[in-house]
DNA sequence: AACGAAGACTTGTTTGGAAG
DNA sequence: CTTCCAAACAAGTCTTCGTT
């Protein structure tokens, strides 16, 4: 049960040789295992302490439209309402955690998006022009009635020629007109991919650092997105149920499975799928033995957290751990604030039903 | 082998209402 | 006015599966 091995090896390293292929997978297992070797490579060792600080640079991005790291729902941000000034505490403490400074947080974060854009940008100029000519033909039949350019945003530039004014010496000519436009919608499309690198990204991270540390990956299996069944001790779904997949599993040496979920932030909806999820586990287990179900989140609601460290299946706590990568965050983040549910979620950390990543690895670095 | 449609799935955003 | 809750929507990617 060594480090290495745990490593998806079927999975190739080199880099896709075809630009669609690159363009293809970006996001997708491949790119994102050679993006996390490669990152751990140049970042040094895990540690339960540093952890944390690892998945910030991984995943913690800055939403634009505020210029801070992004720890809340965007409209809730905005300057003015409660949640910019917790914007602004975050960024600040993670800035220092970090070993930054508020402006240029950027560049030490949001890492593995970063990369994944850059060879997609590659791969997608070298795909457009490979297709340059086959659109000319089927742009022929519409010749000479000044169809628009594709990427041509007529209102978008003229939003950004008429902010800049007199400091613009010349009209636009029409081909900078067209590559400005480009280049501005395909920055901004490309914050809307975020979310399908998060979700697997997150939990692929967390193997990661699982599996890199020695104490942890020594002592136990880790399993990324396997179906229930194909974890130790849990049956194939009934025909009537449906195939469920686990973010991760721990199979400890002693046999002993830990089940995690990650979810970088909780909606409603979502707890829904907690429960149902976990009846599955309970009814398919087939060891007769105890299992832990863990949840690993960066969520900052307080209420959302509280909610998650109580909920309860039949007459136990449905999770046996809730995991933040850091629940300082939070606590900086509201301050002093003791409206809603802020109380009982300092609660919850004080009596470690919500504990921090460090704490939780700590755990699995003694079993 | 390549292609394409359909479906699964992720997280973030928007909207609206109720409660405190 | 803020908080909390719920639901629908948005915007992508990846996988599966049938067809060509």
């Amino acid at each position: 049960m060594t480090d290495e091995t745990q490593i998806p090896l079927e999975v190739n390293f080199d880099l896709p040789q075809r630009a669609e292929e690159a363009a293809k997978g970006a996001f997708g297992v491949e790119s994102r295992a050679r993006l996390l070797n490669q990152y751990f490579e140049q970042n040094g060792p895990v540690s339960a302490e540093n952890a944390w600080l690892h998945a910030y640079r991984l995943l913690l991005w800055i939403d634009r439209r505020i210029g801070l790291a992004h720890c809340y729902e965007s409209d809730k941000c905005q300057p003015g309402r409660p949640w910019y000034l917790r914007s602004l505490r975050f960024h600040d403490w993670v800035t220092q955690g970090l070993g930054a400074t508020p402006d240029t947080l950027q560049q030490q974060i949001d890492w593995l998006f970063n990369q994944a854009i850059q060879s997609l940008t590659a791969a997608s100029e070298t795909i457009l022009s490979q297709n340059l000519g086959k659109a000319a033909a089927q742009r022929r039949p519409f010749e000479g009635r000044s169809f628009p350019e594709p990427g041509e945003d007529p209102e978008l530039v003229d939003i950004i020629v008429n902010t800049l004014g007199d400091f613009l010496r010349e009209p636009l000519p029409a081909d900078v007109r067209r590559k400005v436009s480009e280049r501005v919608t395909t920055h901004l499309a490309n914050e809307n991919k975020r979310k399908n690198l998060l979700g697997e990204g997150f939990e692929d991270t967390l193997a990661q650092i699982l599996r890199r540390i020695p104490a942890v990956a020594q002592t136990h299996e880790i399993l990324v997105r396997k179906w229930l069944h194909e974890i130790p001790g849990f049956r194939p779904a009934r025909k009537t149920m449906k195939d469920r997949q686990v973010d991760l599993a721990l199979v400890r040496a002693d046999g002993h499975r830990i089940l995690v979920t990650a979810k970088w932030s909780v909606r409603s909806d979502r707890e829904e799928q907690f429960r149902a999820d976990f009846a599955d586990y309970a009814d398919l287990e087939s060891y007769g033995q105890d299992f832990d179900y863990v949840l690993v989140t960066n969520e900052f609601d307080a209420a959302r957290l509280v909610r998650a460290c109580d909920n309860r299946a039949q007459n136990a706590p449905l999770f046996s751990r809730v995991v933040h990568l850091n629940p300082a965050g939070p606590v900086v983040a509201y301050g002093t604030d003791a409206r809603g549910q802020v109380p009982e979620m300092r609660n919850r950390i004080e009596s470690k039903r919500l504990i921090s990543l460090e704490a939780w690895l700590t755990d699995l670095m003694r079993a």
